[in-house]
RNA sequence: GGCCCAGUAGCGCAGCUGGUUAGCGCGCCGCCCUGUCACGGCGGAGGUCGCGGGUUCGAGUCCCGUCUGGGUCGCCA
């Protein structure tokens, strides 16, 4: 037995006990005559007590064996920081089970912080630190809670395949060659989608999966080219039925892992509203604050810059204060996301007078009522965003986060949890046709079922995000079920019968036989593990994770292939037969 | 693809309007120390200032390019 008791686990109970030891040295202090050596296993940290003549090679990391006797610690010499501070163990053997190199990096929290590259170059290391362990700890427990909760609910867990076909979801695919069809590709898929809507032609009723997806697309502190979903479809259900089981499954992972209750049914807010009051599709409800609309107070204002479709204002707290250096470095903040400025009034602190470039454009009754139509005070800033009615919002909301911020408006410890409703089921292309904002199998609400088509601008999907904190934390939908209206969509998407057919049409042959009404929803496991265990970015909760390049800096990933490789994947072969056509897609978003 | 920030010893950082020997802390190596827990004391080693070019009598410092990392917009559920 190379360990009787794990390093972390001894108490004062166990004084006198002889006990085997294994772990390794997280620290040592060599006092000559004594030696502490504070042994970490995965279960925590214990003070071992050394002769000079049993330690004088040990170094920090080597992996060691100890016995010894358990014993309380010296009257006034027991660390209250510690879980084992009462006790130590006094060695009588020592083993070096392996020794270490010195470390590229400290291990320990108190050398201030460490670079990420060099982390996740030796991410083994990394990761035995035990605030960077306990984050997958966490991870494994979410994991853990989110099967107990489906599989109470008689949800099977199935897996589907990672070599497929390109699914429609609008991002780039990640493709792998086939060997036995030189020219042919596979897609890895960028969500389970298809074969969750197929597992429900086939009866399975009730399905879920904690699955890897995979998107060739730019990196965020919350996107990586791989990451996790859990991946929910159930039959037979609307909307209520989903969310409920959203529900059930969150309220868990937060009662048991952050001690929190959220309170159910947790808030709804149609998309509509989470627009027009955030800014946003992804509200962040922890601050109050909520955007103006003043374009029937402007209308007809002679100050042209308010001459759009859309006009509306946020109010700043406190923000008529801020020197001039500041207000030009708003303008900045905006040009840097594509607006053309940020126009602002300042509102007195001591008489009320409103000041700022745009105060002189505006007439004297315009400004009069400013302050009420706008729900400002003295002393505060109000910024106006002006133009179509999606830019100006979105330029709003962005302003309302960034003063949220600034201001400490934002309670941090709160959790806000908010699920947005009826998503639009289309938006412009770039090109001017239409787009999903969703995806092509979202079904529409009850009320425009008969119509989405007649009017896809307006068409509303029955569709449902859930966020946290203002971070999109899942999203799901009521799918379609009916071959008709698919191809409805596909049409108006701009696929031909042809186009659908070729890419989509396993689904719609599926679609021939019986489908059930069905929807579901998926999580963003990294998210959502990000948030709960408070990481800045969701590197910290993925064991391996890649940098802004697509590489991995541990094991250098990824690698040129050698030209034997390549003539075996048949990468430069063209398919046999006729030239494949263009393969029609979905256009993505714009 | 655009924009912003960073890159100086193994790690974290300082280095002023350009100035001659590039510093600090931790770590590392050696010696000392029997009650520490971020132990302590003494001594020591360790640098292509990311890379390439330019300006200059002189560049870690200024300019141009480039690479890497991070953030963000585009993009992406």
């Amino acid at each position: 037995m190379i360990r009787t008791h794990p390093a972390g686990s001894l108490r004062a109970a166990q004084a006198g006990d002889t006990v085997t030891l294994a772990g390794w040295v997280a620290r040592r202090r060599d006092h000559g005559g004594v030696i502490f050596v504070d042994l970490r296993d995965a279960s925590g940290v214990v003070q071992v007590v050394l002769r000079e003549s049993q330690a004088h090679a040990l170094r920090t990391e080597f992996c060691i064996q100890v016995r010894g006797t358990v014993g309380r610690r010296p009257v006034g010499n027991e660390n209250p920081e510690l879980p084992t501070g009462e006790i130590e163990v006094t060695a009588d053997a020592l083993d070096v089970l392996s020794e270490s190199a010195a470390l590229p990096f400290p291990l320990d929290g108190h050398a201030g912080t460490v670079g990420e590259e060099v982390r996740l170059r030796y991410r083994y290391l990394d990761l035995r630190r035990p605030e960077v362990a306990d984050r997958l700890r966490l991870r494994s427990a979410v994991s853990r809670i989110a099967r107990d909760v489906l599989a109470v609910r008689d949800f099977l867990e199935v897996e589907t395949p990672s070599l497929t076909r390109s699914t429609p979801e609008g991002a780039r695919d990640f493709l792998v060659p086939v060997r036995l069809q030189p020219g042919h590709w596979y897609a890895l898929p960028q969500s389970p989608q298809l074969f969750k809507q197929l597992l429900m032609v086939g009866g399975l009723e009730r399905y879920f999966q904690i699955v890897r997806c995979f998107r060739d697309e730019d990196f965020r502190a919350d996107r990586q080219p791989e990451f996790t979903q859990l991946d929910i479809e159930m039959s037979f259900v609307d909307s209520d039925d989903v969310i409920e089981v959203a529900e059930a499954v969150v309220a868990r992972i937060w009662r048991e892992l952050a001690g929190y209750e959220v309170p159910l049914p947790i808030q709804r807010m149609t998309y509509a509203d989470a627009m027009a009051r955030y800014g946003s599709d992804k509200p962040d409800l922890r601050f109050a604050a909520e955007l103006v609309d003043l374009t029937g107070y402007f209308a007809g204002t002679e100050f042209r810059v308010f001459h759009a479709e859309h006009v509306g204002a946020v109010v700043m707290p406190g923000g008529a204060a801020q020197p001039r250096k500041q207000l030009d470095a708003w303008q900045d903040w905006a040009r840097s996301r594509g607006a053309k400025g940020l126009a602002y009034v300042l509102i007195e602190a001591e008489t009320g007078e409103l000041r700022g470039p745009v105060a002189k454009n505006l007439s004297a009754e315009h400004l009069a009522g400013l302050p009420a139509a706008a729900g400002a005070g003295p002393g505060d800033a109000i910024f106006f965003a002006a133009g179509s009615r999606a830019d100006a919002l979105g330029l709003l909301g962005a302003v309302r986060l960034e003063i949220g911020r600034r201001c400490g408006l934002i309670e941090e410890s709160r959790w806000a949890f908010v699920w947005v409703m009826d998503a639009p089921m289309f938006e412009p292309a770039g090109t001017g046709g239409w787009t999903s904002v969703h995806h092509p199998f979202t079904a529409p609400t009850a009320e425009w079922t008969d119509r989405f088509a007649d009017d896809p601008a307006h068409a509303l999907a029955y569709a449902y995000d859930i966020v946290l904190n203002g971070s999109e934390i899942g999203g799901g939908s009521i799918r379609i079920h009916r071959r008709d209206m698919q191809r409805q969509v596909f049409s108006i998407l701009g696929l031909s019968p042809q186009e659908a057919q070729a890419q989509f049409g396993f689904l719609l042959e599926a679609f021939e036989y019986g489908p059930p009404p069905h929807g579901g929803i998926a999580f963003g496991w990294d998210r959502l593990c990000a948030l709960l265990a408070g990481a800045e970015s969701i590197r910290e909760v993925i064991a391996f994770p890649k940098t802004a390049s697509g590489a991995d800096p541990l094991t250098g990933a990824p690698t040129p292939i050698t030209a034997a490789q390549r003539k075996e994947a048949g990468v430069d072969a063209l398919a046999d037969g006729p030239p494949p056509p263009d393969p029609p897609t979905v256009q993505p978003p714009s």
